[in-house]
DNA sequence: TACTTTCATGGGAGCGCTTCCACAAAGCGT
DNA sequence: ACGCTTTGTGGAAGCGCTCCCATGAAAGTA
């Protein structure tokens, strides 16, 4: 390392930037502590020492310096989104579009601010732990979260406020989630393909490593037997179009048989009917379809998708407004929140003919 | 369970909180001075000293507060994606999780972290704005501007480093800022369905007070113009697939004659296909149509899309990486860098019968 | 009137960190 | 030997803010 970080302009020496709160002070002829109130609420400040601060406010745009405030309130004001995945494509799930919305629209009328915090790999995943204890936000939220990921066990000994969207591997250790009912949403598949009349039904499941794709499979299986049918062939994708696409492929060559695929997620599902397309087979009639969240895009397929619907919005939502509690109150413990799933029925699961 | 014992461990006394430099520095028998020396590159201090800090930071799992650095040095080391977008819909276009993997990605090997801000009206927008200059960012990234945001006058005065990502309107004041050549794109879009014989072309054009949007339009437009043909009708949406589509039926109704529409996104291009299946057209061979974008599912759908191919995530990234630069060296003027947009041909735009 | 209680205020002590500065200890020419 | 620079070090001064506390004024109570 050269010594180049010394060599080069030193940090403004005087600094005519942002007014500070002793500027303030003087501007509005109070005292720091006073100015200090009374931009904060304005406990035990008189109204026209209140005034004269809001003038002098807006008179310097005054604007209070952060990392100070931070230094001695220990907040910051701020939460984190950690989203736990490697791979571009599965970024656009919408997904977390939704999630990343349905936070935001939590957040609205508090002061708090969202820090997305994406990590790829072991190395950047210490590198989000290491900015997660260093102070930078008051609490986070953990999406996608994989088994092998250490968030609940690394984050557990900070004392930092978490809630986790879907269930995390590890709930002995006290952990605050919510989730919706994926085992239902898999059960409800099945029934429902059953209750068409399809007979030999497979699936690509989400990856082997999340609960959400476990219990969706769980509840898929437990469907099947309760209907009577069969277990059938079982493949696992990365909830990805064409990772479900190349699934599909590998899962009819196994079993081509099959009358009806339930997909664990509607971009999985897109792929699952490019793969059936490919072998030539007819969709809905040969092959029924079911996928999964209700994207936006399941109604606007070439054959509009059966699919379970789950108010990912709601739980993004939920989990903010738990984790501002949590904020509140660090002693707080919560249950899980788990939402329902629900199915929406379109063309591609038509009755047997 | 109502047991409200402490069984889960925790050794919150009052404040263990994080080891402060000053323990650090004590558990390595240095001064703080050096402490803080051996921690920000070693610049001075002796081999044994920063062995000695490094074995400490190793015991006590140290992590400097980045409230304290902050206020000191007036970095925060994280950068702020700014998306002023109202809507839901927009958030799911992939536009945007390319444009944050590819800032990631830039961002990789520096130490900065990305902070998204998104703003829904004038009263967040100005939240954002305070964020903004409170000090909590280093510089920000302003992507999917708009006409009526006043970003750029509102933050030259600050003088936080700005990249944009597409042009801004106001290039009068000096702004950096990446795109993609859009004009191009329209143009090569224009010609490509003229070249397959197609005599009545449409556009959905995005939002008028985006540039990228009229950006396109009037490529398209000189594209109709150098190509001998009739300028067509245009209708504009908001980029989404269900604004396009009601759009797409809007201009069919004005213009039932035509035999080739030009979408300024892959999503809207679903949406005009939508309207076309809707209306009775059929597509391609009655309505050719080409997107913009090359999303991942342009070459999935039903008709795989023609469309136009952008360096969205290069774009992003370079975009980060004039961030750093600006960072480093506020003085720095960077012209504006433009990627090129180039064709791709898929089976949306068969040459005509 | 004398007293307690409330309220508003400013002084001051930090929060944890970087960095200026003085200073001692080498290095190294002559 | 002598100056001279180079290098490593610790002390101390803040960065801008909050908040405890002492102080005095106003208001309530006797």
């Amino acid at each position: 390392m050269e010594t180049q970080t010394l060599g080069t302009g030193h940090p403004t020496a005087k600094r005519p930037g942002n007014p500070t709160l002793e500027d303030l002070a003087v501007a509005a002829g109070v005292s720091r502590s006073t100015a200090s109130r009374a931009i904060n609420g304005g406990y035990k400040v008189s109204p026209q020492a209140r005034a004269a601060v809001d003038r002098a406010v807006a008179a310097l745009g005054y604007i209070p310096n952060q990392a100070a405030r931070s230094l001695v309130t220990r907040r910051t004001s701020s939460i984190a989104l950690v989203i736990p995945e490697p791979d571009v494509r599965v970024m656009m799930d919408p997904f977390f579009a939704i999630v990343i919305t349905g936070i935001s629209e939590a957040l609205r009328e508090t002061d708090m601010q969202l820090v997305l915090l994406m990590s790829r790999n072991d190395d950047d995943s210490s590198r989000a732990l290491r900015y997660l204890r260093g102070g930078h936000v008051d609490g986070a939220i953990v999406v996608s979260h994989h088994k092998a990921d250490s968030w609940a066990k690394s984050l557990a000994g900070t004392g930092l406020p978490i809630v986790f969207i879907g269930r995390p591997w590890d709930t002995s250790i006290d952990v605050t989630y919510v989730d919706t009912d994926n085992y239902e949403g898999g059960r409800l598949a099945a029934h429902h393909l059953a209750s068409t009349g399809r007979k030999r039904l497979g699936t690509i499941a989400g990856p082997a490593d999340m609960t959400v794709a476990t219990d969706r499979l769980a509840g898929w299986t437990e469907g099947l037997r309760e209907a009577g049918l069969q277990q059938g062939p079982v493949a696992h994708a990365d909830f990805s179009t064409a990772g479900a696409q190349e699934a599909a492929l590998r899962l009819l060559d196994d079993a081509p048989h099959l009358d009806a695929i339930f997909a664990a997620s509607d971009l999985m599902a897109l792929g699952v009917m490019n793969a059936l397309i490919a072998k030539g087979y007819s969709v809905p009639d040969g092959v029924a379809l079911v996928g999964y969240d209700n994207h936006a895009i399941a109604a606007d397929t070439a054959v509009p998708l059966t699919t379970i619907t789950q108010p990912i919005a709601a739980m993004a939502a939920k989990a903010a407004e738990l984790l501002l509690q949590k904020l509140d109150d660090p002693a707080i413990q919560h249950p899980p929140f788990i939402y329902p799933a629900e199915l929406t029925i379109r063309a591609s699961t038509p009755p047997v003919p």
